[in-house]
DNA sequence: CTGAAAGCGCTTACAG
DNA sequence: CTGAAAGCGCTTACAG
């Protein structure tokens, strides 16, 4: 319709070589026709896909939201799409979402597998490069971009202590590597301060950490504190509280991981590790194009620093819920 | 490698007529080798894509998590993929993301789009069915699902003036023809009560709210109450409440849409209008598949009821907070 | 049931 | 700068 070849036109939408004239020509046709091109096509031919790939485990855990969108972002600005999958936790689900990741001859990955996958990882071939994000498989046979996990889990306990807590519970997930990092942590920072352990791997859901501290709330005193792996538990954890009748920190004191919106309107607030998700998000993309750009690259683990955000729930036992240190609420 | 046609190998991927004999060897060497098919391929020639597009504006808002979540997982059911973008209410980057779905050829779009673009919607044409979420278009130009928002906001109204409240401000966004149904039942219903409407429309967001808060107090006297259009607003209401130190309902009553995880937590909970956003999602993926089986189908707006969960915060004015119902926590 | 052949809509050497 | 031709990896009538 515009009196040229394809090639030209092809040569239009890629800013290829073309003289003005031709180009107005083209561009006149596009607008009447309102001509789109076919990426299928396009990705066929050319044979990259422009896709990066993310897989995680819910997107409805804040966690995840917020660094799909850190990840879309930084995809829109080096022009690529994503195609974002829900796993559950279910390693089938992850199986079979890497097969999709493989259909769609994506130019990468960025992956929070579970334990189980993680392992097997290693023995797979992938025709892309893989990120992990929060989770790391066995030890250097992956990019990885996370926090420093057992370092932040030994910043809540040394917290947590230096209130005048002794007897320090920790519920940790059951699917991840991060989860174990983080017990490895509270345990080490236990055995720092000459205090017995005492921690258990749970579903990370809320329901799992409420059960749990019912469980034990019904079995015998209280511990001083409890701490958790994730926002998911936390929920759980502080549910259970309010539910038990319980205050923090008076009767019991409360932290976790994740500064989610919620934990700083409760009461006096919630201590937490805040993650620098966005930036995870970022960085990770970052080290995505930096293998693809340099395959032979040794594997990276990058770790950025969690932060200690102390609010109420954490104080001394006894302590009225007013005394805390007021939530923060000008960020 | 297996010693047949490609032909039969894509019989064997699309489960066509093929003897086990042959397919057995089929099976065989995709296993030795770890064939996946190409999907460009396969959709270039077979012109359907399997994909469906969801547009909303931020995923991290907690209804569109929920709703993406709900729209993949009815595409994965039915085999589909989805590809996902963020517009920030960007009337541009809706505009560039339309087109996107255009060369993605896409099968179907579900899209919440801004005032702007839906009223832009009607001129296009677009080669795929599109089904509006949470905004309407024009009236009867597109197949929406969203709420009954008229109706729902005349819920918080009633319930806030059988509570005895008189002077009732709404804050609505200005972005969407959601926050302007929101805004005439308000003010229908407090035309219905005989009282006069104060109303105002701002950016969706909690900063704005916020701020429109924090100036009416300075301004004089707080009003009875102030009810909201969303989840966002609802958050910057409640910042602004707790940082002039008043408390709801003593000082002021609050309410307002979308029954976000900390609205139940705070307090003794904030009165919400709760949506069935994962059903919306859901009627939505439905709608397109009907639309798509019959595309002379007239036009559809599909409403579905909006729940007032009462709790503490719009209790009547000068009750101390303990005397409001208690925050539920037992769903 | 099976294979040879055509063709989906692009891009990309290649020649001019 | 421009076009004719080949080909990316599939699927799908068509013949047998």
């Amino acid at each position: 319709m515009a009196g040229v070849s394809a090639a030209t036109v092809s040569r239009v939408f890629t800013n290829g070589p073309v003289s003005a004239d031709l180009k107005n020509k083209v561009e006149a046709a596009v607008k009447a026709t309102g001509y789109r091109p076919n990426l299928s096509a396009r990705r066929l031919r050319s044979q990259h896909s422009s896709t990066i790939g993310l897989i995680v485990s819910d997107i409805r855990n804040p966690f995840f939201t917020t660094l799909s969108r850190a990840v879309e972002d930084a995809a829109y600005r080096a022009d690529m799409r994503v195609v974002l999958c829900n796993t559950d936790e279910n390693p089938a689900r992850e199986a079979m979402y890497l097969r999709l990741m493989q259909e769609e001859r994506i130019t990468g990955l960025i992956y929070a597998p579970t334990r189980t996958m993680a392992d097997k990882l290693g023995a797979m071939a992938f025709d892309f490069p893989i990120v992990l994000v929060d989770r790391a498989g066995p030890s250097g046979s992956q990019d990885v971009v996370g926090i420093d996990n057992a370092e932040a889990a030994g910043l809540l306990v040394d917290h947590l202590v230096a209130q005048g807590h002794r007897h320090i519970v920790g519920l940790f997930g059951n699917t991840s590597s991060t989860a174990i990092e983080r017990h490895d942590g509270h345990a080490a920072a236990m055995a720092r301060h000459g205090l017995a352990t005492d921690a258990c791997f749970l579903p990370p859901m809320a329901e799992a950490a409420e059960a749990e501290l019912t469980r034990r709330l019904a079995a015998g005193e209280p511990p001083d504190a409890v701490m958790v792996s994730n926002g998911q538990m936390l929920l759980g954890l502080y549910r259970g509280v309010r539910r038990a009748g319980l205050e923090t920190p008076r009767d019991i004191a409360i932290a976790g991981f994740d500064n989610e919106i919620w934990t700083e309107l409760v009461e006096s607030g919630l201590t937490v590790i805040e993650q620098p998700v966005a930036e995870i998000g970022r960085a990770a993309m970052d080290l995505l194009f930096e293998r693809l750009r340099t395959p032979e690259m040794a594997t990276r683990k990058v770790a950025l620093a969690g932060r200690l955000v102390v609010r109420g729930s954490s104080g001394a036992r006894g302590t009225a819920r007013e005394a805390g240190p007021q939530a923060d609420l000008g960020r």
